[in-house]
DNA sequence: AGCACGCCGACT
DNA sequence: GTCGGCGTGCTC
């Protein structure tokens, strides 16, 4: 570290641009007595705090009165300066999500190289980088769950397969023509790779590899990086978070050497500076991680490949709302370098790319062991008699499953007991008091509970009605728990296994109930979305879905191909292992394309005929969107706020082209007695939209002033 | 976003 | 009398 002042400057003072993670526009100028490069981190005192900034340029006079302008405390000098490329996808980023530069430089960080306090205190020893450096391997805890990982795979082979999740070609114990290359390629897989190599020639663009769950994408993967690293360069491996587990890691690290560095938020803050900091030197070949490994500064990248490109992990949520899958696709063409997004179900974004041939579409249209896909059978609820939300059909199909001693899984996408509690004498509901929502009835150990699923909030089961004392309040509907008790009760002998978040956070992790489920300790899996992401069951031959159609329902036009995916993603779980594996689907609607689409395993028909809607509608990807959002204690300040900034931006000259929809509460309007609001903007071209933002946003912090409480940008929102 | 300052209600 | 409530305003 260079202390203020120290010696060998240059005399002349200079005005460093730095960017702080505050919600104000612009860079703070901060004076100095040499010049210090882009791209190095600064301690700086910012209003009545110590903050740790990035120099973003140097200036010879303040843009601020010269009075206002304060020293810089410390130039963190124990890393090099962030590289150009680098500081290009970030500057990119925050132009192109409308936020200050600050916010996108800092929080992207590994959080240790942005808290001031890493550099000041007793203890700070030099600071964070020289005390990870100082202790170069992993921290216990990583070198005990690394022991861990290595100590599992007796059976190599299998731990791979499991591991590398939904699309590892598992190799077989007979297959003959495997060596330490990996498992033998299908003829399909050959092609793919062979078409991904070109890619890799040409030394840039994008490709969608899009194949069926068990296709084997992953190994193509893995076979593209091992062609990388060997040519000198790295390779980045984007994943979802849930698919990201040590299974996962192991199976990589096997088949790449140890020249690997994971990256996710579940780390500890030493294990993921070490991380980074052998990525950004060099020292990896391979960084593995979810979406904020995106921003890991990369010298030697030489691929970069998304994989489960659709799924809703990949944008950020909180803060800075980007999409790694977008941001990834920037950088690779930004840097010359290819990028592989792989799906079973492409975004319609990325279908579309590929259909009209900006990304190269390589298939793997077959499951690599050469088992049949599952079969699907859709059952129309409208006439069947329920019990539990069960049709008579599914029922029978557990029986007969349990009977040959497979494994069955029922999928429902709802957590809890019941959805809401209701009173048969009166109107009362289990409303929650801070939320426009339902409490959910939630059993948790042998006593139940009222839950809010959006603000957390918890009470106790009231046992008659609040409102007319009537004792005889009634569950309604049904969520994964009371699915696990009717399905041990109506089938006394079968073992049921719930694996919800629930049950994961209950009792140790999911790791651990999954193991279950493996080893072969459940004959019936109850599960949410959970079951459906990374998980093979090698006995599963029977998958039934409830309440589907809850998806349907949404507002969002894109419910529909959210629903298509997870239908796909649920389905693959069957028949991994062997054949004569079936799907059950109940639905209200089997007419709807959809389900249409799902019989026949049929992607592209079902794109085809949303991304034709789609037109229709000029929605995306036929238009860009973007989302205004306020929140207030009364929706009306909200709604208020939004129709004065309509008013604002129809006045603009920058508005032609733009299609201004009316401001309107959210769905669930009240969330922790908060009130929300949002105005959708939409055009057919990106730039129209993004120029009337540039126009209009400046000017909202001043309107908010008032009842407002926040409001907030989204770009290219995934739920509207 | 923090983190101050600032001016009105109930507490030792 | 002051402890603290959060409204308002500023941060290079
Ligand atoms: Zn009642
Ligand atoms: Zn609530």
């Amino acid at each position: 570290m260079q202390p203020s002042g120290a010696p060998a400057g240059t005399g002349e003072t200079v005005y460093l641009a730095v960017a702080l993670d505050v919600p104000l526009p612009g860079l703070f100028d901060y004076s100095h007595d040499r010049p210090v490069a882009p791209g190095v981190r600064v301690r700086v005192i910012f209003g009545r705090r110590a903050m740790v900034g990035m120099v973003w340029a140097v200036r010879e006079a303040p843009g601020v009165a010269a009075d206002r302008v304060r020293p810089i405390e410390a130039v963190l000098d124990d890393l090099p300066p962030m590289p150009a490329d680098w500081l290009r996808l970030a500057e990119f980023a925050a132009h192109y999500y409308h936020r200050p530069l600050g916010e996108v430089l800092l929080p992207v960080l590994p959080p240790s190289l942005r808290r001031p306090a890493a550099y000041t205190g007793a203890r700070s020893a030099g600071g964070p980088v020289c005390r990870a450096d100082r202790r170069p391997g992993a921290s216990r805890a990583a070198r005990k769950r690394k022991g861990a990982a290595q100590a599992v795979p007796a059976d190599a082979a299998d731990a791979a397969e499991t591991a590398a999740g939904a699309d590892a070609a598992a190799p077989q114990a007979a297959d003959p023509v495997r060596d330490d290359a990996g498992p033998a390629l299908t003829e399909a897989q050959t092609r793919a790779l062979a078409g991904l190599r070109e890619l890799l020639a040409a030394g840039a663009g994008v490709a969608l590899l899009h194949g069926v769950t068990g296709s084997g994408k992953t190994e193509l993967y893995l076979r593209l990086a091992q062609q990388v690293i060997a040519a000198g360069r790295q390779a980045l491996l984007l994943v979802p978070e849930i698919n990201l587990t040590p299974q996962l890691e192991q199976s990589v690290r096997a088949r790449l050497g140890d020249r690997l560095a994971v990256i996710h938020s579940r780390l500890s803050e030493g294990d993921r500076l070490r991380a980074w900091l052998g990525a950004s030197r060099g020292q990896a070949d391979i960084l593995l991680g979810t979406r904020l490994a995106l921003f890991t500064p990369l010298p030697r990248l030489g691929l970069i490949v998304v994989d489960e490109e659709h799924d809703a992990s990949y944008k950020q949520q909180d803060g800075l709302r980007y999409s790694a899958r977008d941001l990834a696709v920037w950088r690779g063409h930004d840097l010359g370098v290819p990028v592989v997004l792989g799906s079973a179900t492409p975004s319609l974004e990325t279908w579309r790319h590929a259909q009209e041939g900006d990304y190269r579409l390589l298939s793997l249209p077959e499951r690599a062991q050469a088992q049949p896909l599952p079969e699907i059978r859709l059952v129309d609820t409208r006439r069947a008699r329920l019990e539990q939300g069960f049709t008579p059909q599914l029922l029978d199909a557990l029986e007969d499953r349990l009977a040959r001693g497979g494994q069955s899984l029922v999928f429902i996408n709802r957590r809890g007991y019941a959805p809401v509690l209701r009173c048969p004498s009166c109107a009362w509901v289990s409303q929650c008091r801070r939320c426009t929502a339902h409490m959910v009835l939630h059993r948790l150990g042998g006593r139940h509970v009222l839950q809010c699923h959006h603000c957390g909030d918890a009470m106790p089961v009231p046992r008659a009605c609040p409102d007319c004392g009537d004792p005889d309040i009634q569950p309604m509907g049904r969520g994964t728990q009371r699915v696990e008790e009717f399905l041990a009760q109506r089938f006394p002998g079968a073992r049921v296994l719930r694996i919800d978040a629930d049950a994961t956070r209950l009792k140790g992790s999911a790791e651990a109930l999954f193991a279950r489920a493996h080893a072969g300790e459940a004959d019936i899996l109850v599960g949410t979305q959970m079951v459906s992401k990374g998980h093979d069951f090698a006995r599963l031959g029977l998958v039934g879905v409830l309440n589907a159609d809850a998806m349907l329902f949404s507002q969002d036009f894109r419910a529909p191909e959210r629903l298509f995916a997870q239908l796909m993603q649920v389905a693959g779980r069957a028949g991994r292992r062997e054949g004569g594996a079936q799907v059950i689907v109940q639905t209200d609607y089997p007419e709807q394309t959809v389900y249409q689409a799902l019989l026949r395993h049929d992607y592209a028909r079902f794109a085809a005929h949303a991304l034709e809607e789609r037109r229709d509608l000029g929605l995306p990807p036929f238009s860009s969107q973007a989302l205004l959002t306020a929140q207030a204690v009364q929706v009306r300040d909200a709604l208020d706020f939004l129709a004065v900034a309509r008013a604002r931006a129809r006045a603009l000259p920058e508005a032609a082209g733009v299609r201004i929809h009316d401001p309107v509460p959210l769905r669930i309007v009240r969330v922790a007695r908060v009130e929300r609001a949002q105005l959708l903007f939409e055009s057919d071209g990106r730039g129209a939209l993004h120029r009337l933002l540039r126009a209009l946003l400046p000017g909202l912090d001043e309107l908010a002033r008032g009842a407002v409480q926040h409001w907030g940008i989204e770009i290219d929102p995934q739920e509207i």
